[in-house]
Parts: structure tokens; C-alpha cells; sequence
DNA sequence: ATCTTGACCTAAT
DNA sequence: CATTAGGCCAAGA
């Protein structure tokens, strides 16, 4: 089962395009707001599966921390960008206009 | 089995 | 302002 990593995943996969969200939003969404580590441990454990776009989970600042868990360093800036962000200095330029909020757009998360 | 290390976040100092 | 401390819990050594 490993639930929380699957919930973790599903919504990621709702993410709309050219929109990100971040880890501590994720955690707070499945009911537990100060997991959100757990959450960034899902992304690193999400290679082996295709279609979980972690490039577009960021912390709570619009850092790329995680930048460097990709193939290359530069993957994670490049994908963002091709969906429309503009990146500087791995940060995300406007974050908060770009941020995808799964508690205020998805419907209350249910058990 | 224990110890360490994290794609984090908040609250307190 | 900046820095620390604590909480979270899954893997790897």
C-alpha cells in the first residue's frame, strides 16, 4: 500500500501544466502538515515511476532544492521552463502567481 | 538492531 | 533581521 507515497503521488499528477506547488502544501492537503520531509522523500523515491512530473513540486520559497536529484542539474530548470516559468538563481520568477494550491482547488481530501 | 541522513516547514530564540 | 530546534518517517550503511 504505502499510501501516504501513493496520495503523495496522485496529486502531484494533478498538477496542471506550467503550474507548481509545493512540498508542505502536498503534506498539508494528506492530513499531515508537519510531514512535509516526507513528502520531498517520495519525490526521491518517484524515479521509477514515469508519470509523477516532480520537476514541478518545489519548497515553499520556489527553490529547486532539488535540483540535483535529477538526471542533470540542469533537467529540472529546463523542464519548467518549457512549460512556460521563468527561472532565476533556481528560483521560481512570480512563484506565487504559478502556485497550485491542491487545497483550495482539489476537493477535501478523503480517506 | 541502531545510527545517520535527508527534494521540508514552523515556531521560538 | 539570522539562526536553532524540533517534528516527521523512509532508506542506506
Amino acid at each position: 500500500m504505502s499510501q501516504f507515497f501513493d496520495q503523495v503521488y496522485a496529486v502531484v499528477q494533478k498538477i496542471p501544466i506550467g503550474r507548481i506547488t509545493s512540498y508542505g502544501a502536498i503534506a498539508l492537503y494528506l492530513g499531515h502538515p508537519q510531514s512535509a520531509r516526507m513528502v520531498g522523500y517520495a519525490m526521491n523515491a518517484s524515479h521509477h515511476r514515469p508519470d509523477v512530473p516532480a520537476h514541478r513540486v518545489v519548497n515553499r520559497n520556489g527553490m529547486l532544492t532539488g535540483k540535483h536529484h535529477f538526471h542533470g542539474s540542469k533537467l529540472m530548470q529546463q523542464l519548467l521552463e518549457s512549460e512556460g516559468l521563468m527561472l532565476k538563481n533556481d528560483q521560481i520568477i512570480d512563484f506565487e502567481d504559478f502556485f497550485w494550491d491542491p487545497n483550495t482547488v482539489l476537493p477535501p481530501f478523503e480517506i
